[in-house]
DNA sequence: CGCTAACTTGACTTGCCTCAACTAACGTGG
DNA sequence: CCACGTTAGTTGAGGCAAGTCAAGTTAGCG
């Protein structure tokens, strides 16, 4: 199962500042992060616990496995693989985030980041100070409840996600909980690209990237969906719900 | 693989007010839970989150699959255990909590608890308020970074356990975590009773009982621990963690 | 346009599950 | 406190889902 190390590059300069230095307000994804349902000028406020604005490209590094504690990070654009290289060598990957999550919340307690950080597309984030954040939350109860509320969900996916049943089930699941997070961006629920390679799912998944493909055809065949490479339709939504139960 | 639902008895009373009405700065975990490094004017100030300490007996459920939330509950003693029964009838297991450890914090975001909580042993808890854990939250800076980190170990925890591999490498390193929380607790790290049954081991390791058991005598073979039924002794821990990785 | 990386497909292997039988431990009532 | 019934744990045999290895195909990037 060797696999071959996240390959990376580490991400030194700040592009664009001037397009992308927008504020929160006009966000397109502000309502799934953290200045859900706030009055304009509240969303001022919470707009200064956001250090910086950073643009990187695909394949460019946000962090890395054991690097100091600095930011969270909010993705406004582009889609992060969160990933570390275990005692084996092998990739193992912990997550796949789109705009409007937050990554880091895990390095909070120990003062290190977990894992490594990687854009999988060219992606717009917010560099948000945690010092900063909290203090601004123990003025707005609205945005403390906020971010307990994010780490509630995502804390309550893990735990749901623990126990992995069949191959073909945690494909389906995961196609599922793709799809209907990029509905909520409000792209088509039932069209989409997948930003991640087989072997990406397969790491993501613990299944070898040869079953993930095998799967895809699988699916295929049975009419649920049609891949080509990433180009990835789904036909039968309520089947696959089923299969993935 | 269809087990029996989790046979468990609601709480209904609440026993010994008198003897268990003990503040947080007299408990032998407030360094595990909230109230961590706090003077004791401070301590007594978070002890008003604590809406009752109540004291439940072995197999009695704390709250339930669905139930909407009401309290986190902080263990002062005993072990528990959350599950939940899955569309096919199999109970999952999501975790097992010491006394210091929290419970309920997945249920914070969607109103309603998603597993139902059931005492393995007799058990003392304190129901904590979430409205007036945030409040005086922030007022004590420290006390809403604990939260924040104890929400952010969880997620660590959870994301790094993804990765399973083979089945004694889980079981090894279910043991040393464990071993490992018991000993943070004050308690001898090599040598302690289960509290849980094999079943409940393969269910929340993904693996049938008679794996468990079958990995159980194999350690024991090879010399790595000494079981009997639920008594057990870690007699090699260097070789369990190389087994765990 | 060519080279490399990503993906697919097939054949074989294996770790864990299932089914089944047996034994030990527990707890409850006589 | 013992007898008995029930539940928990152990052990073995056989099967299958998914992994591994290998070869071939497609897609994507410079």
């Amino acid at each position: 199962m060797k696999q071959p190390e996240c390959s990376t590059q580490r991400c030194s300069t700040t592009v664009d500042i001037d397009r992308l230095y927008q504020i929160c307000s006009n966000c397109a994804v502000k309502d799934l992060c953290l200045p859900v349902g706030f009055s304009s000028s509240e969303i001022n406020y919470i707009d200064q616990i956001v250090k910086e604005r950073i643009s990187l490209k695909r394949k460019q590094a946000i962090y890395q496995t054991g690097e100091s504690f600095k930011y969270l990070y909010a993705i406004q654009s582009g889609v992060v693989k969160c990933c570390r290289v275990n005692y084996h060598g092998d990739e193992e990957i912990i997550g796949f985030f789109l705009p409007g999550e937050i990554i880091g919340l895990e390095a909070i307690h120990s003062g290190h980041y977990e894992n490594s950080a990687v854009c999988l597309e060219n992606a717009a984030l917010c560099a948000i100070e945690l010092t900063g954040l909290l203090e601004v939350a123990s003025r707005l109860p609205g945005l403390q409840r906020q971010l307990v509320n994010v780490m509630s969900q995502r804390l309550a996916v893990r735990e749901s996600q623990g126990q992995q049943r069949t191959a073909e089930q945690r494909v389906a699941a995961f196609l599922l909980s793709l799809s209907y997070r990029y509905h909520l961006r409000g792209s088509i629920a039932d069209e989409f690209i997948l930003p991640m390679s087989r072997q990406d799912i397969g790491q993501y998944l613990n299944l070898a990237t040869e079953t993930v493909s095998r799967i895809f055809t699988h699916f295929q065949q049975a009419g649920l969906l049609h891949a080509q490479g990433k180009k990835l339709k789904l036909l039968n939504i309520k089947s696959l719900e089923k299969l993935a139960l």
